[in-house]
DNA sequence: TTCCCCCTGTGATTATGGTCACCGAAGGTT
DNA sequence: AACCTTCGGTGACCATAATCACAGGGGGAA
């Protein structure tokens, strides 16, 4: 169930009729470690904000090759839900709770009437597009300008940010593939950055002791 | 002079009031051809809005190197400027208008109200986003999972498009620059298109015979 | 006409990263 | 203990595209 009390914290700037509507209309959603949250084809019936866990979003080819864009941590809604549903379009994202992770879901039939009748939603949608944008606009700065040695840094450092952790649970394989790479790069580029101290490359997980070397 | 007549055809979807107001506080520009709009690191005061002409958007890096993302057309808005301009942010980009080009400006403390006033501007506005996004997402598609082949047919796709024309006005030079690329690997891709018959290279500019062989 | 710059064409070379083949080690299962 | 699967390491090779070097042609300027 859902109370203002719980959700004040995470939305200090939505107004307080609004905290009561979506604690009425919205419907919490549990999604266990790994789960796929939401895919590609998919069809939208609401909006999912993250309330707690984390999400990563991907994109994806026709040929299952698929792409990390960004994270969706507690307080932020996909931007992409929140139009496609406004627009009943498909998804043309991957997202995968990496952690156990609860959302809440609100039905698109409000979206429209919130956005004019709150500023503290217009003002969330817009950030919440504005900040997924700029995310898109530094994925694009790496594939388009940076080499693989530089965006496995990159990764790592997002990962460790948002994991809050100096431990990124992966393997090679599934960073490769996160990458668009495969794994003997990522594994001989590993190996590079542990020479150089800046990680410990341990079985299903790497280590990071300091990027910045 | 801004005239709600000449405002309704452009933006059908408008309110009367909003394009009253529009026509009130509103400010055309003009841009020649060639002209850069926007460029990395400026700061808003306002929004874009094209009405007329042809607009190029870029993402550059602190190298030099640009690279080519979406066209805004005439009915269209640069996301980023409305964006920015609430926040009062940096622009990310670099916008050339490619042929004369005409804009309407919108100075940016209008632009909270008209969000909760006029549901034509917030669903004009969100579906800019949207519209931005998508296009954000092909070009991620492109430079993740295509060459360089395929990368070039859908630039002049893309191209032969916007410019409503089959001659595309750029040397080979600038489309390898838009394309993060180096001449000689356009010379010899186009050299190829012209082999299969998909194009004839002239000094200049490129002519699209069929793209679809 | 001559000169020169810009645009294009092309071969040779190089670098990055993807692919293939294979190995060995960790760790769970029987 | 024997076996098997998964994961990581590594050398050889290949493909794509970037870079280098240079040649030739068009077209404007002097």
């Amino acid at each position: 169930m859902l109370t203002i009390a719980e959700l004040q914290p995470l939305f200090p700037m939505f107004e307080k009729e609004l905290l009561q509507e979506i604690a009425e209309k919205g419907t919490l959603r549990n999604f266990e470690e790994g789960e796929l949250m939401m895919k590609t084809g998919q069809y939208f019936r609401s909006t999912l904000i993250v309330t707690k866990g984390l999400v990563k979003v991907f994109r994806e080819d026709d040929e299952g090759n698929e792409f990390f864009m960004y994270f969706l941590e507690p307080g932020q809604a996909c931007a992409l839900s929140m139009i496609c549903a406004l627009k009943q379009e498909r998804s043309e994202l991957t997202a995968k709770a990496i952690s156990a992770t609860e959302a809440i879901t609100i039905p698109l039939d409000n979206m429209d009437r919130w956005m004019s009748a709150y500023k503290g939603w217009s003002q969330f949608v817009l950030g919440n597009y504005r900040n997924r944008f700029e995310e898109l606009l530094t994925t694009i700065d790496h594939i388009a300008f940076r080499n693989m040695d530089e965006r496995l840094l990159f990764y790592l450092r997002k990962n460790q940010q948002s994991l809050k952790s100096d431990f990124i649970p992966f393997t090679h394989a599934e960073i490769a593939h996160e990458l668009n790479s495969s794994r003997e790069v990522i594994s001989r580029l590993m190996k590079k950055l542990a020479d150089k101290g800046m990680v410990r490359v341990h079985r299903q997980n790497i280590e990071i002791v300091n990027l910045n070397l």
